[in-house]
DNA sequence: GACCCTGTTTGACCTGGATCAAACAGCGAT
DNA sequence: ATCGCTGTTTGATCCAGGTCAAACAGGGTC
């Protein structure tokens, strides 16, 4: 499915890239026709390899396009000068990175690749001119904008007003249902984080991340094997977030 | 400057809003030339009143449009089902509402006024048209919305990463940025919230608020009359950010 | 195979902020 | 002036999650 490895694809390249890609419905083409994925194609001619651990972009380097993964995952963090991290996201096939960038032309966080990716660049400049031109393109953007601060949302809902044990339900949650929309099990998936970075983007430290994962493991709420996730009870999970202290 | 009481301007009503308004430059306007402006105000036609503790909108409503504060100022919220608030942010004069409907075509959380307030209505239909015309609009409106962006992965480096004095620094360092962004003292506000909404969305109870300004007004960095808020130190509350233990 | 290195698990203890509770202050209504 | 209501402050106690420490597991290298 995805071409050996094809490095940084020259606008002369072969030039099929959102018209050939599985993941439109998750992606920028979502509600386009034909003819307007076309246009989008040319704009999103270069691809760009990143291997595990490196960055696609850092905090304060100048913005010039957003990314959309094709293939393996980010997490984006933010760092303060004492050297806390707090990680904002991980980002999966079909998702958008960069869109912190466009507010002061440089960006605000860091985008690092949680095992051996690829994204394509959509020059922004480009999109916002195409997009003035395909009515479908600006909505479709909009959305993935406003997508992103929902998203924001939620995860603020849950560093302030849940704990730890919701949270983590919380995650599991929600990466289950994101492999599920990419055509993966619901049920049993692979985490490409850390215990560290799971634990950063909750509020949580490792220790503390692990041992509700033993937890729900004692439980019967899933079978946890290193990063080797089987999630077993679903509801079970659904309503630990509800009752916060044990029924 | 604020007409005593105009009510909802209907389109027939005086014409000027975004053109004679002195929030342009921290407003959707900023970047548009004279004849871009007089687009924009046909659009805004009309605005809306809002009294204290009244929503402009709530979770789960239809989306339209987005909304200019003009005056006053507002808090977001989501609820949990189980009546656990997180409060997700607090919006002043000149900042944008509702860009969390355009994703679900539902507004997502809850938009409240923190005293009596006036908003501009933006339908967010035609924005988007002219905003395919108006390139410098397109681009102001982006920009928009990235910072939403941004000050929510902010907002997690806070929920994430600091300790409860940390936190309430950050925001009132924050809050006397944007007065001074308004032409107001830096030093000195009215906090138009509650300690509980402070605490709410700083993940903090309000006791344990209501004890961090206590501590401040010891250490002679804050003034506090209960929301009457001068700020007699500043660096001293930066200092304090970068050194979570005193020092 | 033995080694190292990074990430994970588990245990023992500690503490920052939550919880519970009471007093207090401002303010609108009567 | 008095009442009552909402919001705030302060004190006393508790506990979820942090911290420190040790053992362990997997995976790559020589």
């Amino acid at each position: 499915m995805k071409g050996a490895s094809v490095v940084p694809i020259t606008v002369a390249g072969l030039k099929s890239a959102c018209s050939q890609c599985n993941l439109q419905e998750l992606c920028l083409p979502f509600g386009l026709d034909h003819t307007e994925i076309d246009r989008l194609d040319e704009l999103v001619a270069t691809r760009r390899k990143v291997k595990r651990q490196q960055h696609l972009y850092r905090a304060g380097e100048a913005f010039e396009a957003i990314y959309a993964i094709r293939t393996g995952s980010f997490k984006t963090d933010v760092i303060l000068e004492d050297g806390r991290e707090q990680v904002t996201g991980f980002q999966m096939t079909g998702e958008i990175l960069g869109l912190d960038g466009i507010s002061s032309e440089h960006h605000s966080c860091n985008a690092v690749a949680l095992e051996d990716s690829e994204v394509c660049i959509i020059p922004f400049a480009k999109l916002e001119e195409l997009s003035r031109e395909v009515e479908a393109l600006q909505h479709q953007f909009h959305k993935v904008m406003s997508r992103e601060i929902v998203r924001d949302h939620g995860v603020m809902m849950l560093l302030g007003s849940m704990r730890a044990e919701e949270r983590l339900a919380a995650f599991l949650l929600n990466m289950s249902q994101r492999f599920t929309a990419r055509g993966f099990s619901p049920a049993e998936f692979h985490l490409r984080m850390t215990r560290e970075e799971i634990g950063s983007y909750l509020g949580l430290k490792l220790e503390t991340v692990s041992r509700a994962f033993s937890r729900f493991q004692e439980d019967g709420l899933v079978s946890v094997q290193q990063k080797h996730i089987r999630i077993l009870d679903i509801p079970g999970l659904k309503k630990l977030m509800h009752h916060p202290q044990f029924t």
